[in-house]
DNA sequence: TTACGTGCAAAATTTTTGCCCTCCA
DNA sequence: TGGAGGGCAAAAATTTTGCACGTAA
């Protein structure tokens, strides 16, 4: 808990450390390998939002000998190359979506809980409004809303 | 990483085991206390976004005695009581925003970059959207967008 | 043969908790 | 005087990394 708190630099190197995305990467692409295919094809017949520890057990069914760092280096790699998604969530642990078509989330804060939202949203009006902001344009395809749901709102009262 | 994977459980514990809000909190309030008014003005005078190590840090400086578990356990408070309001970041600790008035966050995936919206949004296209999708009603106040700031875009490219 | 990917274990980061003590209501 | 809040240290939960070794181009 250092020096370490400055977004926003520029390094080659992330916050924690984690190498950021090159040109390379991105413009010859990913090596396939089994662990990452393996991991791809579980996000994505997950069929929902799927957290790395439970990637790990399913992956590990097909290939035993998988460790859980290559499943986070796996899912980082695809989360880079645009092939899922990465939902944070304030009550755990991040879920991927393997769901490219257009839909939004709706995260509870409180339980963790995710849905998917098929909504056309406004999205030019969100643009416009995010450049008038600071952002001065920003490059996303989806859109993640936090709110509480139902079940926990009541819980609260 | 075992059990503790289901969401969505009434239980008085939550995941992570952080108890969960309960009537007589909610109902009667919070009892001020030093350090959560200290915690509490350190958020609010941060005029942005900050984390709870950097609340620890400052708090310090007026009760060098507290304990970072305790910000933690304020800060928790507050954003239970709805005093603060919490920002989940996918490249970094949690910010917090003292800020009440209506607007919306946009954070940047890559660096963890948080500027304010000032738009208003269609909240009741949103809500209707969202009881469409499972959520059967939510209740909040805030959004918070993901997307990817234009300087990490073109670090990318 | 060189760069990339992996397994493994260890570390780093962020957050929560157990325990005991204090203090106010 | 009993229960909520706090200090402290330890633990938990999640994620990243160092290193040695393959492997495929």
């Amino acid at each position: 808990m250092a020096e370490s708190r400055e977004k926003n630099d520029n390094s080659y190197y992330t916050r924690r450390g984690n190498r950021r995305s090159t040109d390379m990467e991105h413009d010859q692409g990913l090596q396939i390998t089994q662990q990452r295919q393996a991991v791809l094809r579980t996000v994505q017949q997950a069929c929902g939002h799927i957290d790395a520890g439970e990637v790990y057990q399913r992956v590990r069914r097909l290939l035993p000998r998988i460790s859980l760092g290559t499943v986070y280096r796996a899912l980082g790699a695809l989360r880079d190359a645009g092939l899922i998604y990465e939902i944070v969530n304030s009550s755990g642990p991040a879920l991927y979506d393997g769901n490219l078509n257009a839909h939004q989330h709706i995260i509870c804060r409180s339980c963790g809980k995710v849905e998917d939202m098929d909504v056309e949203l406004p999205v030019t009006l969100l643009e416009r409004s995010a450049s008038a902001s600071g952002f001065s344009s920003i490059e996303q395809s989806r859109i993640d809303f936090h709110g509480i749901c139902q079940e926990c709102a009541s819980a609260r009262n």
